[in-house]
DNA sequence: CGAACTTCTGAGCACCTTCTGAAGCGGCAC
DNA sequence: GTGCCGCTTCAGAAGGTGCTCAGAAGTTCG
């Protein structure tokens, strides 16, 4: 009951879980206290079982308790390089994955080898909606993920498609080129079909979390999503005043 | 089931595996801990089961429990010499296969005794893709591995065709001719059809572990393949703006 | 020893992406 | 109907990304 209760996601969504069904097990090693949280709570709002850790020793002793599926891990800590602790990781469990969050103007100069052996990583500052759908997407190719909808790697809301490996969207099968943020915010409408999202919940996602601009940026790129995605068809993204947006598949 | 799982690698294609399905066993010795590591998540990103040690006494021991099918063996050994370690290597398992690391300028007459009895050796530095392609070439002619996909050393996506052997690429019939590194980074390309791969995904896997360099030179590699492969064709290498690039067969 | 080739760096350019501000549009309340 | 508020759209500035060219340095091969 307890792991029938986590295999939901809080936002009732199906969950991501391991091949047995339990919840996914993630670990987050961060020293911002802050960013800690905000990750913690966005992966759990994933329905997966979460603990955070703020440097290598800390990092070494969590993974040893919780056998995490994956690893988020920042390459500057306090005690060690990130490096390093992938090492002691793999030790532990040599087949976990990790994701690494990387300063934009460090990307130089340690990542080389890392997304190599399959793993990957992320560049402070990022969006939460990037950080789970890299995530998603390692633990799926390394076979650790049930997944629960039925192909995979692929969003499918009426005649809209998305191939998140390929970068693919098409609307009644025609492709349809979106820039990077497009991309992400329509990823987030995808995933969340028939829900009225809110400008700030947008914001908070898809927004690196230092965004400091207004939600007006959400209005802009909903105009140009409606203009790639909607524009001579029946509308699928709808406007819900004083609330927010829907992404609907056309009923008739 | 589980070894069902294992067939398949983690990046979703079809595994090489032992002939009876199995993952292959690959034994990596190096006394350079992060190139140990890099390789060793080469190696498991491939679908094959790995272990690491760090010199003649430690291969020894992880070669009596693994079994391996191959070794990446590294000449120099704190201890010993990869050459001593190969002797006792074959006491463990006679028909097992070997890919020596060496250095560039090294002694390279003892080299060519050993590739005459159908082992290999790579220079370091080397990149990931070269010693995963010698290994596969290496299991395939000892006939230690299944190959899964129909056509063997052969690559083909769309009317673009490689055969890994003969280091021969043809578009729709037509023999194209590359320089060694932009053979490379095709073959890592062919081998991720309609997958997008980044920038640094790119440069960890096809430029050895010690490039310094930055990922300007994957745009202008990318810029001399589409001379060689797209031109006056309809083009197979798409750029995803902030994403990276894409492989895929003519679509109508 | 020289020629051809391969690899990589740097600079310049064009285009794309993102975001701001301002004007326009439309629904809703009064 | 009128005015307000929220949303949409336009235009443009600023910065970023990717492509190409030219050439230097290193390598291979005859």
């Amino acid at each position: 009951m307890l792991v029938d209760a986590m295999n939901t996601t809080r936002s009732g969504r199906p969950a991501l879980t391991r091949p047995d069904g339990t919840p996914l097990r993630v670990l987050v090693v961060d020293d911002d206290p802050d960013l800690a949280e905000v990750l913690t709570g966005a992966l759990r709002y994933e329905g997966w079982e979460v603990r955070a850790a703020g440097d290598g020793a800390g990092a070494l002793t969590a993974a040893r308790e919780l056998m995490p599926d994956a690893v988020v891990l920042d390459v500057m800590l306090p005690d060690t390089d990130g490096f390093a602790v992938l090492r002691l990781l793999h030790g532990v469990k040599p087949d976990v994955c990790v994701l690494f969050l990387t300063a934009r103007d460090a990307v130089e100069d340690r990542i080389a080898g890392i997304t190599a052996g399959g793993d990957d990583y992320v560049t402070k500052p990022f969006s939460l909606e990037e950080v789970v759908a890299r995530l998603r997407g390692l633990l799926r190719r390394a076979g650790m993920a049930r997944q629960q909808e039925e192909d995979g790697p692929r969003l499918v809301v009426g005649d809209l498609t998305m191939d998140e490996e390929a970068r693919e969207v098409t609307r009644a099968g025609e492709l349809i080129e979106l820039s990077p943020t497009e991309f992400e915010l329509l990823r987030f409408l995808m995933r969340n079909p028939r829900r009225v999202l809110s400008k700030a919940q947008i914001l908070d996602r898809v927004w690196s979390y230092d965004f400091g601009g207004r939600a007006h940026v959400v209005e802009l790129y909903i105009s140009y999503l409606r203009k790639k995605v909607d524009v001579g068809r029946e509308p699928m993204i709808h406007t819900v005043r004083g609330a927010g947006y829907v992404l609907k598949p056309v009923t008739k």
